[in-house]
DNA sequence: CGGTGGACCTGCTGGC
DNA sequence: TGCCAGCAGGTCCACC
């Protein structure tokens, strides 16, 4: 479910309300994610105040005493949610954090393809889920001249490419279609017969992108809701993700749909070439 | 090694 | 109304 700007919008909101809370009580429901959350999950977490919350990727850290991380990923139906200890709980709440001054932080995820465990950290980099991860793509190091020295050599198609954590940490399916749509570029092309331009094409209008996407916290179709449990508004700013069928704003052509291996790819036929 | 396809889950939607 | 197929924002692993 969360891309980047799904993320980041929770951890801003996680942020302005977290540091210097204190973990009073765990509650583990169901251990069962894609990874089995370790029993001592618990124990790790108990008793100690919140530094702070950083975002890798799709990962959410949150900064413990102690040196240590608790470390989630959302998978596609996750969420993390801060809210009143008197409000109900829910089908699919799996871990239950909670804090003192009667808040909790929820972690609920209907498919289980998430991810949550505490780690040292010094131990982080070295963990497999951070060290092959790519640069953000907001930060500077990240350009054209980037995506063309990798992927000049690699045959797949270009919307795969862009999913690859390895090359970019954080694109996921909606924002690699949003920003080909954008260089006017069909997410079908191999990555490796882009040229230099194409690729900075890319890497510019993906960054523009994610900063709006941002600003309009994120995209919510059905699961996808901010630290306090309300939508993203991105979704009617999409140009060609999820409106096959429909007109693309820009030429009135009709929207494709195609699938590339398990997953859709969406693109303008007249716009993108 | 790089690339592909399926598995892992629940829930929703659309067609019959 | 019910049933079933297909689809969903991600990652990982087996296989070629």
């Amino acid at each position: 479910m969360p891309e980047l700007p799904e993320v980041e919008t929770i951890c801003r909101g996680l942020r302005a309300l977290l540091p210097g809370r204190k973990v009073t009580e765990v509650e583990l429901k169901e251990p069962r994610l894609r990874k089995t959350v370790n029993s001592g999950f618990p124990s790790q977490l108990h008793g100690r105040t919140i530094l702070g919350v950083e975002r890798r990727g799709k990962y959410i850290l949150v900064l413990l005493e102690g040196d240590r991380i608790w470390l989630s990923h959302l998978g596609m139906s996750g969420k993390l949610i801060y809210v009143n200890a008197e409000r109900p709980q829910a089908k699919h709440d799996h871990i239950i954090v909670k804090l003192n001054g009667g808040c909790e932080v929820r972690y609920n995820d209907p498919r289980r393809f998430g991810l949550s465990m505490v780690v040292l950290r010094s131990e982080l980099d070295s963990l497999p889920q951070m060290r092959n991860l790519g640069p953000d793509p907001l930060d500077h190091q990240f350009d054209g001249a980037y995506l063309y020295s990798i992927g000049c050599r690699s045959k797949r198609r270009v919307r795969d490419f862009l999913i690859d954590q390895r090359v970019v940490a954080g694109v996921g399916n909606i924002y690699a279609n949003e920003a080909l749509f954008r260089a006017g570029i069909r997410p079908t092309k191999r990555a490796s017969s882009i040229g230099r331009s194409g690729m900075a094409a890319i890497s510019e209008r993906l960054r523009e992108l994610l900063r709006e996407a941002i600003g309009w916290c994120g995209t919510s179709f059905s699961d996808y809701r901010d630290a306090e449990d309300r939508f993203g508004e991105f979704q009617t700013h999409l140009r060609v993700y999820n409106r096959a069928g429909e007109r693309c704003g820009v030429c009135g052509s009709v929207i494709k749909r195609v699938r590339m291996g398990n997953r859709s790819g969406f693109y303008c036929p007249k716009c993108q070439q």
